[in-house]
DNA sequence: TATTGTTATTAGGTATACCTAACTATACCA
DNA sequence: TGGTATAGTTAGGTATACCTAATAACAATA
């Protein structure tokens, strides 16, 4: 019962690591439906992990990386992002085929590769979504950046992360434009759950609370 | 029943690969060797290779690839050796540790992704190690030279590939500097499987027949 | 407190891919 | 042709990691 983290294990703690920074509640549940797994599989494998130390569980609370888990999570997590850095700089791959890509890539990189790749990359701080890369210590740089949904009207800032990067998501905000580094204006919100009114490169666009929900804005004094 | 290739088998098609292109007779045994698996073992997935279309087995004559088999072995072996260049060439990875490595890489890299990579490597002929890397449609480059172990005395020439990519052996012969691109010049081919005295930059080497057997030479006009 | 809906677990099954040990088939030499 | 060494297969077992269906545990509310 040594630590053997295959790449099923791996999945599992990555998928603990973005739910616990989402401060989701994460039940058994909702990691099933998060790795398109069935609960009865997640009961399973949390045991597993629970027996090689790298998680906690208390039934219909929650399930919680330990410290060991959590580097470990933090090292899948820094080897995913340094892969879409990769993709997209070095081979040019589009924005929003990055992530399954690397999906694969991150369970193939040895700590020399991922020291070399780092370097080669000019040790990157964030993925091309502008989502922060651990440091090969686990330490994960803070963000004063907020989602675009919890912002008020007429307050302005610069797209900094996209924190959903399916396929189709990605495209979606290509399509409009909205990336890391692009300026918006909070136009309006719509009360009852409705729309979210920007401005961004002289156009408007009504998003809705799902997407401003991914969308994260750093503030600028207005 | 359909094509799911998984790492495991594809495990098996490089190697029948690189059996079948030393022309080796590849038996359950020898492929059981390869692998550093048992006998046992590879009848069990042989026969669901040969369930897939991608091998026929005559036992005690040998496991043969077929036309499909083929296909998707050299594009795998096309994948190893393109990692190998991008871990050496981006990253400045070792000699000796780009095969164990790549042997990773090679089971994640998606048909996009390779080409993306061969165009960023300015689509390489070959290896670090000097072994062609296989057209995407599956065709290998013809080569001209022939192993140091079947030379005369007094033949000259480049060495252009090395077959064995075990790092013990790549540092060995990394020390004495006999690696691709460098001139050779066998001095004397002892008798009874005796060693082969090679020059090499000026120093005189005394190689044993196992290693002059993975060191290809492209002979020129003496 | 009892009921109800949600959440989680258990039991039993599948598939991959490895193993050992026992057995069988083949090649080849004498 | 017969015997033996080599090669190969079968049978039964392990571990991972998934599944469905049935069951149990819990939270929250009537």
């Amino acid at each position: 019962m040594e630590t053997k983290i295959t790449a099923g294990v791996e999945e599992y703690l990555e998928a603990l690591f973005h739910l616990e920074e989402e401060n989701r509640a994460v039940q058994t549940k909702a990691l099933a439906e998060h790795l398109k797994l069935k609960p009865a599989s997640v009961t399973e494998m949390v045991k597993r992990l629970t027996a090689q130390k790298l998680v906690t569980h208390t039934p219909y609370k929650g399930v919680y990386l330990t410290e060991r888990g959590r580097t470990a999570a933090a090292a899948l997590v820094r080897r995913h992002r340094l892969s879409e850095r990769f993709l997209a700089d070095m081979l040019d791959v589009p924005w929003d085929e990055l992530h399954d890509e690397a999906c694969k890539f991150e369970h193939v990189i040895s700590d020399k590769v991922e020291r070399k790749l780092s370097e080669a990359l000019g040790n990157p701080a964030t993925c091309p979504h502008g989502n922060p890369i651990p440091e090969a210590d686990g330490t994960v740089a803070a963000d004063t950046a907020e989602p675009l949904v919890g912002m008020s009207a007429r307050s302005k800032g610069r797209i900094t992360r996209i924190t959903n990067e399916e396929p189709e998501f990605l495209q979606y905000l290509a399509n409009l434009g909205l990336m890391p580094d692009v300026m918006v204006e909070i136009e309006e919100v719509a009360p009852f759950g409705g729309p979210i009114i920007v401005k961004a490169r002289g156009a408007k666009y009504a998003l809705g609370r799902q997407v401003a929900q991914h969308i994260f804005v750093k503030p600028s004094a207005s």
